[in-house]
DNA sequence: TTGCCCCTCATTGTTAGACCAGTTTCGCCA
DNA sequence: TGGCGAAACTGGTCTAACAATGAGGGGCAA
C-alpha cells in the first residue's frame, strides 16, 4: 500500500561503460518517468537508497543523476527531506548572458514594444482587469501576495502571454531574468525606479489604456516610451555618480543609445 | 614548472553545512576561476584528485560540482582525459520552450525585424562583406566550411551581433535554437525553405541592400517580409498536407497570424 | 484540551579508500 | 626513425560509514 510504484527500474543493457556514463543513463530514465507522469510535478522522488536498489546502481550514481537534474532545474533537492519534481513550465534559463543596464533596456524597449503591439488586438478583458490590479499592486494602492517588483514582472509577462506566442513569452521572461542576474544591475534599476515612481505609474497606465483601446500602434509607443525614459534616467544616474572618466563613457553611450529612439 | 597555479583554493568558512551544499560552493569557486581567466576556455581543469586536495574536500564533492557544471554546459567531461572548459559564448540554452512553426516565425519576424533596424545605422563594412559571403554560401555559389543551413544561421546572428547588444544577440540565438529543438519543426522549415530557394536568396539580398544603405526602416521591412513570406508558405504547406480537420485549424491560424502583418 | 518542546528517525550531505575502464604519454625496440 | 606496448594518469563506479538536517510524533506543561 505504501506506493503504487514498486517495480524495479533496472537499467537494461548497459554493458560497456563506453555507451554513456551511468549517472547519465539514470538521469534520462528519471526524466522519462517524470515526463510520463509516474513522478508528476510537485511529487517527491523515492529516497536515494531506494532508487539505488531499484535501478541496481550505487547511491553515488543516483546522487550524481539527481544533481545533474537539479542543475538543469528539473528537480529541487531538499536536505533531510527529499527530492521534488519541479514544474517544467517555469524552468530557470541557464546561459543567460551578462548584460549591462543599457543593453537590456534597449532590447526590452524594442521587443516588448512589439509584444504589446501584437497583444493589443487579441488581449482579453480578463487580462486587462488583471493588468489594472497589478498596477495598483505596484504603487501600493492595494495589498496583495506580490511585491511591487513581482507585480511589475507579472505586468510585462501578462502582456507577453496575451500574444498567445510561447516564443515571445520566453523572450520577455528571459529578459526579465537577465535583470536579476547581476546584482549591480538590479541596484541601478532599483534606484531609477524608486526615484520616479509616479512616472512608472503613469507609463504603465498609458500602456494599459492603449491595450484597452486595442490600439497596436499606441501600445507599441507607450511601451517604448516606458523604456526610453528608463534609459534617460539611467544616463542621468550614471552621470551623477560618475567621475570624469565615466562621464566620458556616458556621453558616448548617449550618442549610441539615442539611436534606438530615432526608430520610434 | 608543472603549472603556474599551485595555490590551494581552500574553501574558506564553510562551517555549518546549512550555508549551501559543498559541491555548490566548489562549483561556484570553479566558475569564478574560469571567469577570471585562471582556467580559460579550452583549457583543462586539474584532475579530480588534485582538485580535491587543493579544495580540501573529497573527490566526490569535486565530481558533483563538475557534473553540475557539465549539466549547465560550462565544461565538458571526457573519460580518461579530463575536464575541459567550454567557451561561454555558445552555451546551450536549457529550458527552451516547445514552440510551433507559426509562433516561432512570428516572433522572429517581429524581433529580428527590430534587430535589423537597430543594426542598420551602425553595421560595419566588414559585416556587410561577411553577409554577402554568407548569402553566396547559402545558395551554393561558393564552397565553404559552413552548410547552407549554418550560413543562414550565421547570417541572422551577424546582424544581431552588429547591434552591439548582447541581450538582442541572445534572443536571436535562442530563437534559432528553438528551431532545431523539435525535429518536426525542422522538417517543416526544411520543406518550406528548399521549395523556394530563389525567394530565400532574393529576400536575404534585399535585407543586405537595406543594411548597406544604412536604412533602418527598409531593413526592418525586408526582414519582416522574409518571415512573413515564410508564414505564408507554412500556411500553404500545412493546408496541402492536412485533412479537413487540419484545414479548419489552418484557416483559423490564417486569420490569427495575419494580424502580425497588419502591423507592418 | 491545547500548545510547545524535544526526541527520534528518515533523508540528504560528505568522506575515505578501493577498483574498473578508457586515454595519453613516453620510452623501448626493431 | 617509426611503431608498439606498458605504465601512468584520468574519469567512472562501488561500498560502507558517519555527519547534518528536517519532519513528524509523543510527552509534558499550562
Amino acid at each position: 500500500m505504501a506506493a503504487l510504484i514498486t517495480a524495479k527500474f533496472v537499467v537494461g543493457g548497459m554493458k560497456k561503460m563506453s555507451e554513456q556514463r551511468l549517472y547519465h543513463t539514470v538521469a534520462n530514465k528519471l526524466l522519462e518517468l517524470m515526463d510520463s507522469g509516474v513522478f508528476p510535478p510537485g511529487s517527491r522522488l523515492p529516497g536515494e537508497r531506494e532508487l539505488a536498489k531499484r535501478f541496481g546502481v550505487s547511491r553515488v550514481s543516483i546522487r550524481e543523476a539527481e544533481i545533474a537534474l537539479q542543475a538543469q532545474g528539473r528537480v529541487e533537492i531538499k536536505v533531510g527531506s527529499g527530492v521534488y519534481v519541479l514544474d517544467r513550465s517555469n524552468l530557470p534559463v541557464y546561459g543567460l548572458p551578462k548584460v549591462g543596464p543599457f543593453e537590456l533596456t534597449e532590447a526590452r524597449a524594442l521587443f516588448e514594444g512589439e509584444a504589446a503591439a501584437l497583444a493589443a488586438p487579441m488581449i482579453t478583458d480578463k487580462d486587462l482587469t488583471h493588468l489594472e490590479y497589478l498596477i495598483d499592486l505596484m504603487i501600493g494602492k492595494v495589498e496583495g501576495d506580490l511585491t511591487p517588483d513581482e507585480a511589475d514582472s507579472e505586468f510585462h509577462l501578462t502582456i507577453a502571454r496575451a500574444t498567445n506566442n510561447h516564443a515571445i513569452l520566453f523572450v520577455v521572461d528571459s529578459l526579465w531574468k537577465m535583470r536579476t542576474e547581476a546584482a549591480q544591475l538590479q541596484n541601478v534599476y532599483q534606484t531609477v525606479c524608486s526615484k520616479d515612481n509616479s512616472h512608472r505609474e503613469d507609463e504603465h497606465k498609458e500602456i494599459l489604456e492603449a491595450l484597452r483601446r486595442r490600439d497596436s500602434v499606441a501600445a507599441r509607443m507607450a511601451m517604448r516610451a516606458h523604456f526610453t525614459r528608463m534609459i534617460e534616467a539611467l544616463l542621468v544616474e550614471s552621470e551623477e555618480q560618475a567621475y570624469k572618466e565615466v562621464e566620458r563613457k556616458a556621453s558616448e553611450s548617449r550618442s549610441r543609445y539615442t539611436i534606438s529612439q530615432q526608430l520610434l
